[in-house]
RNA sequence: GCGCCCGUAGCUCAGCUGGAUAGAGCACCGGCCUUCUAAGCCGGUGGUCGCAGGUUCGAGUCCUGCCGGGCGCGCCA
């Protein structure tokens, strides 16, 4: 509707150059919204405003030739100049309910719509380090990615999901010598646990399936592991200990004793966060694994490009590359003096790789603690010739996690965190996925777990199932009256919505696409929840107001359609969200 | 110290990329179930949009400077 509103307005624009106009408007500059108050019509436009200036004219003047030249349509009923100059367009009662003949064609494609003209999008998200479970922030950038990329490919792009899994470099290492003396412990050797490892349960877990995969094989004495080690912390330096301690068990166990460690440390991570997502509803197209990447030889082919670019430098021995060229406050080590590659090194051949892939867009989604990283990794991809725009990052700020009024404290390292899969259990995960995405993502959350788990009216996802639930009652309803409702008797008769409430449902289930339009382009999920909120309200006061199985066949079956229609748009709002659309509750 | 994000009703937050009289939920007060699910509806109380300037027809929204809060500034990942 808004796009036809659009180009009513370019036709009056057009018929007007030569004469008020001297030349072409912009077509960004035409622009229709809705009315925020019922008071203006369904929808306004400000060109009149904004053209006023440059033509030196005033508004109203300007508005009243527009609103003269606008070409008759059948679905407008009226526009007429207001305020300072606003156009305010009333829409014809054929055009409202336009929607519902809409919804009932298109039923569950209802929203979907090419704008993206099938641009390719590499969707990356969550992408947490597989050592160890993942938590409660990792679950709203599970629910958020997962959305967005409903969203993107609703509104017609070609969506890619990807999971970067970090399993080459030393946090991979660390895990497995921390499974290692766990390992070792459980055995009887008495050896301390370095204060640098993963101290969660999780890692006991993997001890247990070592010695159930390996036996005894893999056990050494404690005096042999421990010997001639740097002193760990508080007295010495933990990086240092750990460091010698993965070294130490790399002597000990051999290539192959430490890669059997190493493997089944990883595996297990990665299948329980793969199970934990799984289970959420979020899934990927690839998980991407970093020591493939390695092993490609992408990161080579990445640093020769670079130094075809000549930006990499020699510095104190390790390789840098010339960061503060591209607007970053730092260069950056892609090499270290000891020959081994940084991160970074592999994250900038990974997003070389996306766009060598053909992604026109790449799209990451990271805690907000990262945000001082994009600077080197956009930094990476223009050093290498590719646009700078083709990067974008979406940070998603904080969750914390209360009890009524009490937090819950979260500390990571000493593996006291809850983790997503906890969360889940405990306020499943309808609630899970509509409360991270209620708010935006710039945000800080604080998750209230008695919130989300009480059944009361005072939580919200229950409020939009509800409206779901109370449509498919109807339909039981109207089966045990032995009354029938057929759809295309019914859009001929939908004259007869007229109340108030009516028209308020017809307006907010016209919105819907254009919603679906503004959430995915601003990258802004919650604006679903909203939305919702606002269709639920509309149809519960609605439904408070008007009795619809009514004895008249003509009105029963115009108000049928309109409750269905609020159903299917329900429904397919909440399969973006990832929440279930109830026929009961 | 430098960089990024945030500051809107008692609380938690929206605010359509600069539009008309700033909205919702919770909380509080008062109403609505002999008919389709009361997990619902209707009405009311509640605001110096952190502060001070600036830009313009128009600023919660943009620019500058302060104040307050969160996060980040490794040859870690």
């Amino acid at each position: 509707m808004k796009r036809e509103l659009e180009q009513l307005l370019a036709a009056a624009l057009t018929k007007l150059q030569g004469t008020v106009l001297h030349e072409a408007v912009a077509p960004a500059l035409i622009n229709v919204e809705r009315a925020r108050d019922a008071q203006h019509g369904d929808f306004a436009s400000n060109i009149a405003l904004r053209l006023a200036k440059p033509l030196r004219r005033p508004p109203r003047e300007l508005a009243a030739a527009i609103v003269e030249a606008l070409p008759a349509s059948p679905l407008l009923r009226r526009a007429e100049v207001a305020g300072a100059g606003f156009i305010n367009f009333y829409l014809a009662a054929d055009a409202q309910t336009a929607a519902l003949r809409a919804v009932f064609e298109a039923g569950d494609a209802y929203g979907r719509s090419d704008l993206g003209r099938g641009q390719r999008v590499l969707l990356e998200f969550v992408s947490a380090n597989p050592t160890g479970p993942l938590h409660v922030g990792h679950g709203r950038q599970a629910a958020w990615g997962a959305t967005l990329g409903n969203l993107l490919a609703a509104t017609g792009h070609s969506v890619a999901r990807e999971y970067y899994v970090n399993d080459a470099g030393r946090q991979a290492d660390i895990l497995a010598v921390s499974a290692w003396i766990r390992y070792l412990q459980r055995l009887g050797e008495e050896l301390p646990f370095p204060s640098n490892g993963y101290r969660g349960g999780y890692v006991e877990a993997i001890g247990a399936a070592l010695e159930l995969a390996q036996g005894t094989q893999l056990r050494r004495k404690a005096d042999a592991v421990l010997a001639e080690l740097p002193p760990d912390a508080p007295a010495g330096d933990k990086d240092k200990h750990i460091d010698a301690l993965i070294a130490r068990m790399r002597a000990l166990l051999g290539a192959s004793g430490y890669a059997a460690v190493l493997e089944l440390s990883l595996g297990t991570m990665l299948a329980d966060i793969r199970a934990d997502l799984e289970e959420f509803g979020v899934s990927f197209d690839r998980w991407y694994s970093e020591r493939e990447l390695r092993e490609s030889g992408a990161i080579d082919r990445a640093l020769a490009r670079l130094t075809q670019q000549h930006q990499l430098i020699r510095r104190d021995g390790a390789l840098w590359f010339r960061a503060t060229q591209f607007g970053d406050d730092e260069d950056r080590v892609v090499e270290r003096a000891n020959g081994e590659r940084t991160y970074f090194a592999s994250d900038i051949a990974y997003h070389l790789d996306k766009r060598e892939r053909g992604f026109e867009r790449l799209i990451d989604v990271l805690g907000a603690d990262h945000h001082g990283y994009v600077a080197r990794v956009r930094g990476g991809l223009v050093a290498m010739g590719e646009p700078a725009d083709c990067l974008e990052v979406c940070f998603i700020q904080f969750v914390s996690l209360y009890r009524g009024a009490e937090k819950i404290p979260m500390g990571k390292r000493d593996g006291q965190f809850v983790t997503l899969r906890q969360l889940r259990e405990e306020v499943g995960n309808d609630a899970c996925r509509f409360f991270y995405l209620m708010r935006s993502a710039e945000q800080p959350f604080d998750f209230d777990l008695e919130l989300a788990k009480s059944r009361s009216n005072d939580n919200p996802v229950y409020y939009v199932q509800y409206a779901h639930a109370r449509v498919a009652s109807l339909m039981r309803q109207l089966n045990a009256r032995a009354l029938t409702f057929d759809p295309a008797v019914a859009l001929n008769r939908l004259q007869r919505l007229d109340s108030v409430q009516e028209q308020a449902v017809l307006t907010a289930l016209g919105r819907y696409p254009e919603v679906i339009e503004q959430c995915a382009s601003a990258r802004a999920p919650h604006g679903l929840v909203h939305y919702l909120r606002e269709l639920a309200n509309t149809f519960h006061s609605w439904y408070n107001a008007s009795v619809i199985l009514v004895d008249d066949a003509e009105l029963r079956d115009a108000r049928l359609a309109l409750a269905l229609c609020v159903q299917q748009v329900v429904r397919n709002g909440l399969t973006l969200l990832g929440v279930s659309a109830p026929d009961s509750m």
